[in-house]
DNA sequence: TAACACTATGTAATAATATAACATTTATAA
DNA sequence: TTATAAATGTTATATTATTACATAGTGTTA
């Protein structure tokens, strides 16, 4: 059994309330400066509070960050804790992310060793290409 | 027979080698502004000229970019053309940066395939850990 | 050569992304 | 209650990246 939503829906602060809600709301990734555009009527109005709670939002895992993007998405894997373990594919034309759930990528991956013999068990990957919609 | 270091080295306008050269040479991932710094004495004085010669380095695989870290370093893989397949180990104390060149790796990436039975062959992974020396 | 297309360069201004520093408040728990 | 950690508020600033426009070089071909 994994974590469910309500388990991971409780002990958010108010402003990571609001911004994960704003995230989890959206149908696509969205950058730090529209967050804040968007939550001002809500009383946030520094970029820092909104940088604080998406720090901590990551840390949790409630969201992730698109690295090549510099935006985030809600995580909805729900029932797993790869919050450190993460991969997406990112289409080059509409700019759709969906996360990649893929039990044999993430055993892949946390299995694989470099040429020292290390194992990682943090990892971000990107896929780019086009999507169902844009080929 | 891939490409050889030479072939690579051609074709470079001034700022691209400038530039190049000097990621090159360096030990760890540079970053823009530390790239420009590094070259005003050599008269290029302006931020726009640093990431157009990034981006065609980029572009023609000579270096790529460190995402989570907004860094640059130059490929080592002189005789593969995986620009755009990339995969690096970042060391989490000491930033030691290191490009993966896994015939395993690439190959499974280039084949996985995600729910809708999509195969990407651009991905970028970093993969998160201790280096040997921090271990 | 001349005309053309293409790539690269120079320069200034500005946009977009992210953090530092410091004061205060709220939540948690011993 | 007292102590501790976590979160917030606010201002200023640092860092990363792009827009806009003018100019110069490079290679191709009519
Ligand atoms: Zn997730
Ligand atoms: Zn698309
Ligand atoms: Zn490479
Ligand atoms: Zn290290």
């Amino acid at each position: 059994m994994g974590i469910s939503k309500i388990d991971k829906m409780q002990n958010l602060s108010k402003n990571q309330q609001i911004i994960f809600d704003l995230i989890d709301k959206s149908s696509e990734p969205l950058k730090a400066y529209t967050i804040l555009f968007n939550v001002q009527k809500k009383g946030i109005k520094a970029p820092l509070q909104v940088y604080r709670a998406l720090d901590k939002l990551v840390e949790i895992g409630k969201i992730h960050k698109i690295e090549s993007r510099n935006a985030f998405i809600a995580c909805h894997n729900s029932s797993c804790q790869v919050a450190k373990a993460t991969a997406f594919s990112i289409c080059e034309i509409c700019e759709k992310v969906t996360e990649i759930s893929s039990a044999g990528l993430s055993k892949y991956l946390a299995n694989f060793k470099d040429k020292d013999g290390m194992k990682y068990s943090k990892y971000n990957l990107e896929f780019f290409g086009l999507c169902k919609k844009c080929r």
